[in-house]
Parts: structure tokens; sequence; C-alpha cells
DNA sequence: TAAAAATACTCCATAGGTATTTTAT
DNA sequence: ATAAAATACCTATGGAGTATTTTTA
């Protein structure tokens, strides 16, 4: 990918006439903006925004200058699909970024399938929150993404991979729940371990919850933990429950160690979904796209 | 001027290929040129140009990124005319690079009748040598300059100014040389101070002398002095001669300090010229231009 | 007074330089 | 052997960050 940083901050200043939203999408401080826009008015020697203050409008300069910055970042788009179609290879480096329990529990299958037919393409897998995928996505850090469906800045291709979902687990050999399911009521007393908060998992369930006007205060929550193993690990020693993603515990309900509890008329779904940038079509991302969803679809 | 000078880099690279011309004519080392296209490389990810030792030729991937990169400079350049037209006031800043006898010379009387008549244009003048000057219009850190003649990159463009004359100069007391006019033999009699080589008004004159036959051995060279100042001082308190550009002495033959000899059949020209970036019409440097023409043309 | 942009400062990565080595004809 | 590009190393500038201040509706 090869573009004009400056050019593109212009324009995300200029549709949303603020620098602080630009900020936002662009994964940069509010004062590194402000000093790309000085630095583009100084280079053309006139104002390119009038500031009031708490807001700002384009000048006839900036009218301009939006309208050519448009058409050279089309240009720099035209020109990397192109590239990209060049070097259409089944080699070379592919950097996946993914979230924690895509990389943890969803991926790893896969890649081991793909490195086996395509010993030549070298794979690096980033692991990290949502914002931080995106964020490297924008700056050419990693050539697809796979995180829960967030909202992502307009420059980001979003495409669903599969749908996950939330389940209640416990101990397969738990005597205080035996049912094969409960009612959402039953839910509130049961002794729960959750994530900590910011946990991406943590937030579709609280999500779910208040739909099915469950406060969080109700919930009979025993402890809050780091990851998704110290979870699993809590539960083998104790007769609590966890919220936890059906991917993250295939391995321990074919070994009979957990059992999923079901809530009656409250499923908690969320999606995983590929996000790129657009126009980021070589060869080895379309390769690994189709892989994942091929292995979720031949079962 | 707004522009992405990597591209440039490449731009240059490819249509001489060779890595060596390019850093010449955009005034950089040959590692930066390396260093530039390197990281063009590494950011598409495929190699620009076949690299053989000591020649070089493009990549697939080379014609198509030269491709695109035209149109985008092109974009550029069509933005920048925009955007000059836009501000096409008769106030801001001008800079300007000269020369340095044009800096001395020639410009402050213009100067002073432009700052006159534009009291809100602000001029900054910065004298260089002409290889500088060049340099300082394509890093845009100068809006329009005045050198010699001497060849220059097609990025910049050429025009005329005024037609410059060497001139034989004495003290006008000076009793070993009253004639008028000489012929080119008694020249190489006569004791001379000249500038110091790589003076653009020394390399003038060596040309001239080559064209009619003269060596440098043979002229009485007595002192080579830094600066036409020096010159003009050291001849007020000697007999000896100097060859100077009649423009620097406009003053001292009025007072009768200083007389013109003519050489006969050894007129010695050169032309002053213009140089600015292709599509460089902000008004001020066109008022700029044509007061420089009309200061010459009313005499 | 509250929201947004500007400023002050610190830090690090990058672009540039010079000197030298490697490479292919 | 030579011409050209690559490499090594150093320096300075610019872009990014955080914390804070200024501005105006």
């Amino acid at each position: 990918m090869i573009f004009n940083f400056r050019l593109k901050v212009f324009i995300k200043v200029a549709e949303h006439l603020s620098f602080t939203q630009a900020a936002h999408e662009l994964y940069v401080s509010q004062p590194a903006i402000t000093k790309h826009i000085n630095k583009l008015e100084q280079q053309i020697k006139q104002p390119l925004f009038k500031r009031r203050g708490n807001s700002i409008s384009l000048t006839p300069a900036g009218e301009l200058l939006l309208d050519y910055a448009c058409q050279i970042e089309d240009l720099y788009q035209e020109l990397n699909n192109d590239l990209n179609l060049l070097q259409d290879r089944t080699s070379g480096p592919l950097r996946i970024g993914a979230s924690t329990t895509i990389a943890q529990y969803i991926l790893p299958p896969i890649l081991a399938t793909l490195k086996d037919r395509h010993p030549h393409i070298e794979f690096s897998l980033i692991s990290a929150n949502s914002k931080r995928i995106r964020q490297l996505l924008i700056t050419d850090q990693a050539d697809i993404g796979l995180t829960e469906g967030n909202t992502a800045p307009p420059e980001l291709q979003q495409e669903t991979f599969i749908k996950d979902e939330i389940v209640l687990v416990t101990n397969a050999q738990n005597r205080h729940i035996q049912q094969a399911q409960i009612d959402k009521e039953r839910l509130t007393q049961i002794p729960l371990i959750i994530r900590e908060s910011g946990s991406g998992t943590l937030d579709v369930i609280e999500q779910a919850l208040k739909k099915a006007s469950i406060k969080r205060s109700d919930l009979n929550i025993e402890m809050r933990l780091g990851s998704t193993e110290s979870i699993k690990n809590y539960l083998h020693h104790s007769n609590a429950s966890a919220l936890l993603s059906i991917h993250t515990i295939t391995e321990e309900l074919n070994n009979n160690q957990l059992r999923v509890v079901e809530i009656k008329s409250l499923p908690i779904y969320r999606k995983l979904k590929f996000i790129s940038l657009h126009g980021q079509h070589a060869r080895r991302v379309q390769i690994f796209k189709k892989r994942c969803l091929k292995h979720y679809n031949k079962k």
C-alpha cells in the first residue's frame, strides 16, 4: 500500500469538518491532525479551513484541494489494486491481525491446513483488541483482520466470517446445574465468572442482557478473570459457570470436561468479521478468506 | 507546492534508468535514491527494477507504477496550478533565489521599485550559486530563481531575463591603458584580477577566451579575488584591470571611478535567466518577472 | 462553560549526508 | 577494471505522543 497520509488526513477532516473526528478515524491524536493541516496550509500558502473556535468550514482553496485529493486518492487506490493483481502469487508474507479469541481458538487449525496447502505463504498472526486491529490495517501493518463486528471507519471493508455464540458453560460434573436448559431468571442466581471489562466478549454479553431486561447488578458475579484460559481452569475446580464463546471450548466439550447449559430465550450471538482495506485483493488474502469460510461450512 | 517526493524519485530513476543520474537531477545523493526505491519496493512488496550491477531495467510492476506515478504527478501539477490561480494576490511572500552578481547588483533597484508599488508582497532574497538555486526551486524553498543560463533539469522552466556583458575594467586614472579599445593580443599583457575558480563569471570568461584561441596560461593574472567588491576595491589602488559584469560597475562608471576598455572582436556575453518550476504561475511571480524585464527595457 | 482546536514539550523514526564496499560487465 | 548500486554509520528534522492552554459559540 502506497499513499499520501497527509492528503488522507485532509480528506477525513474535510468530510467530517472536525479535527477530532478525523483523529479518531485515523487512529492518531488530535494535535497530529492539527499539525498535518497546518503543514498543508503552509505548503499551499493559504488556509484550507476557516476556524471558528469550535467549528470549522472549508475555504475555497479547501474545496479545490478536496476535489483533487479525492482524485489522487482514487488513483492510488487503483494503483494498489493493479499492483496486487500483478504480484498475485501463492507465496510471500500474509499478515493477519485477529482479536484474542479468534487468534487463540479459531485460527490455529485453519492456519495449520493452510500452511500445509500453501507452504510458500509466510503467515504471521498478530493478536490484539479490535481497535488495534483496525489501526494495523489502516497503517498497513496487517493485510487482513478478524474481529467482532464493531463499527469501523469507512475505508475498512467488512465481510461476515462466522456467527459466534456465547454460551453458559459449567464443569461437566457440576451438580448445582444438572439440567441442559435453564430459564433466564435462574441465570441471575448462578455464580458467574466473566471476563474483565473492556473485553469484546463482555460487551456482547452486556448488550444481550440489556435486551432481556437483566441488569448487570442482578447477576451473581463471583469473579472477573483476564483470559478465557483462566476462566476454563477456574471452572475445573469450581461449581461456578461462565459465559464463553462456543469456539473456545470445543476441546473441553469433546473431552466431557465442560458442559453447555442453554439459557431459554436468551441466545447471545455475535458476528465475527473479516476486515480489510478497500481494494485489498491480493491473492493470498483471498486464499486465506476462502479457507476460513470453507473450514466452517464443511461442518 | 505539494507533492510526493518519493514518486518523483521513482519517475526520474525510471526515465533515466539510472540511480546516479536521478540523484544529480534531484540534487540528492545516490544512496538517498537507493533508499527511496527500496522503500517503495518494500511498500508494494515487489521489485520495481531489475538490478544488473551497472545497469537497471523496469520490472512489470515498475512499468505499472510509472504509468500511475505520471498520472498522479500530473494531478498534483494541475492542483498546484489551480491553487496558485486561487490565491492570486498581490500580497504574501515571494522567495527569490539569485546568483551572487544578480542578487548584489541587479536586483536591489528592481526590488526597491517593486516594494514601493506592491507594499504587501514580502520579498526575500537568497543569494547562492546556480546549482544551489536550482536545488532551492526543486525543493520548493524558492519561488523564482535568477542565474546564468546553465543547463537545468527538465522540470525547471527557463526564460531569458537580460543579456549580460563581461567587460574589461580599469581604474579611470590608469595611465597604462589610455585607449578606449585594445586588441585581444594586448589583453594578454595586461595584469588581470579575476574571480576565484568556480565562479560563474569566470566560467563564461574562460569559454570566450577559448573561442578566441587564448589559453588561460597566456593571460597575465595578477591575482584572484573572492568577490566583485574586492576586485573593485583592488582596482582603485592599482593599475591592474579586471573582467567584470557590466552590471556590477554602473555606479563607478557614473562617478568616473572606473573605465571600460573595449576588447576588439572579443565580446563576452552571457544570458541571465529566470528559472522556475513548471506551472509556477502565481501572480506575485508574474509581477516580479514583468518588473524585472521592464526595468531593463526602458533603458 | 463546554467543546474543539492550538500550543508546548518530549521522544523516536525516518530521510539525508559521507565514506566505503559489493557487484556485474 | 570500472561504473553503478548497496551498505554502514552518523546526524538532524519531522511526525507522533501527552498534557495543557486558548478560543468562541
